[in-house]
DNA sequence: TCTGGGGTCCTAGGACCC
DNA sequence: TCTGGGGTCCTAGGACCC
């Protein structure tokens, strides 16, 4: 069997840990920039707030109804989830993340009696030593035990926990209350075509053939249903398996069309994919560079260019990056026009170690090669023991648009020795 | 005034090969 | 009227996830 363990309203969760002052009031967690709303307490909820309403559409209610918007705290809310991570491993060796805030726990062997106790005292002890609320489904199938999960959270008499097996009437009842659209894999473009079909619920999806749903959609969509049907078929990719691109993007502060306040957020995000492409032991061949005007303003003239820079070697040099990222940026950047957004996207990567080694290679570019190794190893561990962006190349200035709003960030209690919770 | 930041997989179609 | 018959590889774009 497959659990799912899923962090209720997780964000919030892990603020909540901190600062008790925050229960039972409508809290919510804004993105990078304060921008939109990505994390709702259920007072919010409750208040009819949707994920993702933009920041300055609440302003006018927030004293009203005593709401909390704080701006995101990714450091706490990492910290926060490989604490729930550790808790699951003494309940399982294979815990699988999927995200920051849901994790697949693979339980062997139990029966069905012992399978739901197990679960229960997870459920617990999970909460008590993290003080994260969690909820709790399983199934045979990954897709299943995400909607018993979906169940354990919304349907009261659960408390939190359910265990699902594929054949029952519990199982096909709750196939029949689920919208299509709650099921894993299965979008709203999916939800509009299989409507046509007179296919509407989990159940109907459930019931349909198998090769005909290939015929029809693809090999995706007949996983999702083979797996409704409690065959199992979606594996996870391996968690320690390296990513294939890594990307560094971000809304500015403000809007600006200031050529070196740009180039300068280009040079960081460079700065930063390099040092996650070094983190996981990768190389890049190629740079890829975007820039994006302000979509929610068609007053203003659009322009959202991209081009990709090939590297001459694959490498996982900061310099090297940085270079072939300016490269990209001169070559989009057109001034006259106000930008909102830029990233730079490494691509085509691979194993550092297993990188074929050039032609061209020569004892002394091999001697040049373990230099530089041995410069980005010195500089991601200053940056790694004094804090991100202690070493860079060039200095960022301090006013640029690119700067993140984060007006209302909370401590980061569990990973800053100045920012430690004091106890009275 | 104000609107997130990452990822994955699959498919169709074009370029190119003999 | 009619225009071979296979392959492979790559890329862009769509759809999905949190």
């Amino acid at each position: 069997m497959i659990g799912l363990i899923d962090c209720n309203n997780f964000y919030v969760s892990c603020e909540r840990a901190f600062q008790p002052r925050l229960e039972g009031v409508p809290v919510g967690v804004l993105s990078n920039n304060d921008g939109c709303v990505i994390a709702r307490s259920n007072e919010l909820k409750a208040l009819g707030v949707e994920m993702g309403t933009p920041a300055f559409e609440l302003r006018p209610l927030l004293r009203q109804h005593r709401i909390q918007l704080l701006s995101s705290n990714y450091e706490l809310y990492g910290d926060m989830s490989s604490r729930v991570q550790q808790v699951l491993e003494e309940y399982s060796a294979g815990v699988e993340p999927y995200s920051i805030d849901e994790m697949f726990v693979r339980f062997d062997g139990f029966a069905p009696e012992q399978m739901l106790a197990h679960a229960q005292e997870l459920f617990t002890k999970v909460r008590r030593y993290t003080h994260i609320p969690v909820s709790v489904g399983i199934a045979p199938t990954r897709t299943l035990a995400k909607l018993a999960n979906r169940a354990a959270k919304k349907i009261p008499i659960y408390g939190g926990v359910c265990v699902l097996r594929p054949g029952s009437a519990q199982c096909e009842a709750l196939l029949q209350q689920v919208s299509l659209g709650d099921v894993w894999g299965v979008g709203r473009r999916l939800v509009e075509r299989l409507g046509l079909l007179g296919i509407q619920s989990a159940w109907d999806l459930a019931q349909a053939e198998p090769k005909q749903i290939r015929q029809r959609f693809s090999v995706t969509l007949e996983r999702t249903c083979l797996e409704l049907k409690g065959i199992p078929c979606i594996e996870m990719n391996d968690s320690g398996e390296a990513r294939q691109r890594i990307m560094t993007s971000r809304s500015f502060g403000r809007l600006t069309g200031n050529r070196q306040e740009i180039h300068q957020a280009i040079r960081q995000f460079a700065q930063r994919s390099a040092e996650k492409l070094r983190t996981q032991n990768s190389v890049a061949r190629a740079v890829y560079v975007f820039l994006k005007t302000n979509c929610h303003r068609p007053d203003l003239p659009q322009y959202s260019p991209s081009t990709i820079v090939e590297l001459p070697q694959p490498t996982d040099d900061s310099r090297d990056i940085l270079h072939a990222a300016s490269q990209a940026f001169d070559a989009i950047y057109r001034p006259r026009y106000l930008f909102m957004k830029a990233g730079v996207m490494l691509v085509d990567l691979v194993d550092a170690n297993r990188q074929q080694l050039s032609l061209l290679d020569t004892p002394e570019s091999r001697a040049d090669r373990e230099r530089n190794d041995r410069l980005m190893a010195t500089l991601d561990k200053l940056n790694g023991r004094i804090g991100r962006g202690t070493v860079t190349f060039g200095r960022p200035s301090a006013s640029a648009a690119w700067h993140l709003r984060c007006a209302n960030r909370t401590p980061r209690w569990t990973t800053h020795w100045d920012e430690l919770p004091k106890v009275h």
